[in-house]
DNA sequence: GTGCTGCTATGTCAAATGACAGGGTTGGTT
DNA sequence: AACCAACCCTGTCATTTGACATAGCAGCAC
């Protein structure tokens, strides 16, 4: 292994170190918002969603008023810097993100990845700083809430505080399950993993109609999350699609037996029931 | 690696399995309840520790009476399986537990471990199923709740419930810790970050006070929890014991040099402010 | 004592994974 | 066209890590 115990050596292209320090620079967001002052909630994209729950008609109106506006960000941008405390909590109306923390010496893992009906920023949220950055896989739009503002919602809005805890607790299990990945499977398993977890999650939020989740992800995106080096990441892919397993190009993965996928990866088929948001 | 690709070769000693099977027989718990009449919170035995953070009166006085009881475990008892539904949540009064995750062939996933003032349960309290399994590490005293009354706390307590999404996302911290140890760091490195791990919420949670952890962790359990082979967990341990960094036996932890150890493991020094508990 | 069990330690070899170096493709810009 | 930036791919070799086998040692029951 070239990281070697502690002498921390570059690790990464600095191509890519340059990229991230210049992403660093654009994190504020500050100037950018779009207050959608017209039809705020009842145009909600998510109300088509399937696979989320509704919430009934009087708590939608009070989130109306509690919700600030809209925001957008392009793919590859920041949305929240690593050790910030924003001003913002969002929810995900459409699009994809992800979440990551660095290491001092640039090493960097991804630790999971924000769909449609996602919140945002509930460690910001509860005064702590945010122990990593979010950042837009593609071109996203996100409805914001006022930090300050959060308390009101768990004081006024029991149901909604329950909504959240539940998210963050599902969030929890999501990344017991990568962690589980990381630590007990091989390269393949993981992958075959990240893969199902990426497709199912499309199909639940809608955006993976088909069954083919249509997201670019890099493989060396693919690598800082799996934990791997670039190289083997490469290989392992292939080795995943000589076999036939997973159909996963630059901009889409496709798994032609998701059930196979599941057996091989060792994934246990926990049934989730449908995801609430606010 | 041993793990070759999908033939699920036996993996782990018989003699490990067959203790984890007999631990899942006895994992009902159900008897064991001892309703602690008395004088409950007020000499509740996380009053007197200095991280955390003590309910306002009145509150503590509705916990008085919404909880349920007082429950012991020995070292090694379980106090969750994987995969159920169970009727009770709780607050560690006392003592250390690990929660894990199983994997059809035998794998396992230490995801975490828990201290004095940790919420056990989140998951089942929001009627899904456990994730994962919750073993006792040393004898521990539980804080009983019924899991039927769950909501009442959140429909009442917005306080409580403020809390417990803030155990929630601080846990949801800690696992993204985790992920970057398994992720990105080397088994040295793992291994010492791990440690500092221990320790320090030895130190918050008041059971290590002059920074000496008393705790039996089994080089197998820690091996577990990395994510390396028991061998290699071995070998690990003794460099990291030759180097001086950590003084790590079967039944204590020992960091010479905190800080130092914080650095060789790449560990961002986030400070948290004290931690709230239910 | 003898056996047994759980844990730690070591030696040897094999497999998984990473490092380094380089080439190829695509797409955008000037 | 020439250049450049991302990204994907391949070959070769080094390192980390795991598998397997075995031994030692403490505690404990009988």
């Amino acid at each position: 292994m070239g990281r070697d115990d502690n002498d921390s050596s570059p690790q990464m292209g600095t191509a890519l170190v340059h990229s991230m320090l210049e992403q660093r620079q654009d994190q504020a967001a500050g100037g950018r918002l779009v207050v959608n002052g017209g039809q705020p909630c009842r145009a909600c994209p998510l109300a088509d969603c399937e696979g989320l729950r509704q919430p009934p008609p009087d708590v939608r109106d009070w989130i109306a008023a509690f919700r600030h506006g809209d925001m957008r960000f392009a793919r590859g941008e920041q949305v929240y810097a690593q050790a910030t405390r924003p001003r913002f909590l969002y929810t995900v109306l459409s699009g994809v993100l992800m979440r990551s923390r660095l290491l001092e010496d640039g090493r960097r893992q991804i630790i999971n990845f924000m769909f449609p009906g996602d919140f945002i920023g509930l460690q910001a949220a509860l005064d702590a700083e945010m122990g990593h950055a979010v950042e837009a896989m593609t071109n996203v739009t996100l409805c914001t809430f006022v930090r300050e503002r959060f308390f009101d919602l768990v004081a006024q809005q029991p149901r909604l505080s329950f909504d959240l805890t539940w998210l963050a607790a599902h969030e929890e299990a999501a990344l017991e399950e990568h962690l589980v990945s990381l630590g007990q499977r091989n390269a393949r398993e993981r992958m075959a993993a990240l893969a199902v977890f990426l497709v199912q999650r499309g199909i639940d939020t809608g955006i993976a109609p088909d069954g083919v989740l249509t997201l670019t992800v890099t493989q060396g995106q693919i690598a800082e999350m799996l934990g791997l080096s670039l190289v083997h990441t490469n290989r392992t892919l292939q080795a995943l699609r000589r076999i036939g397993l997973v159909d996963w190009t630059l901009t889409s993965i496709r798994i032609p037996d998701i059930a196979a996928a599941r057996a091989f990866a060792k994934i246990d088929g926990s049934v989730f029931s449908s995801r609430p948001y606010i």
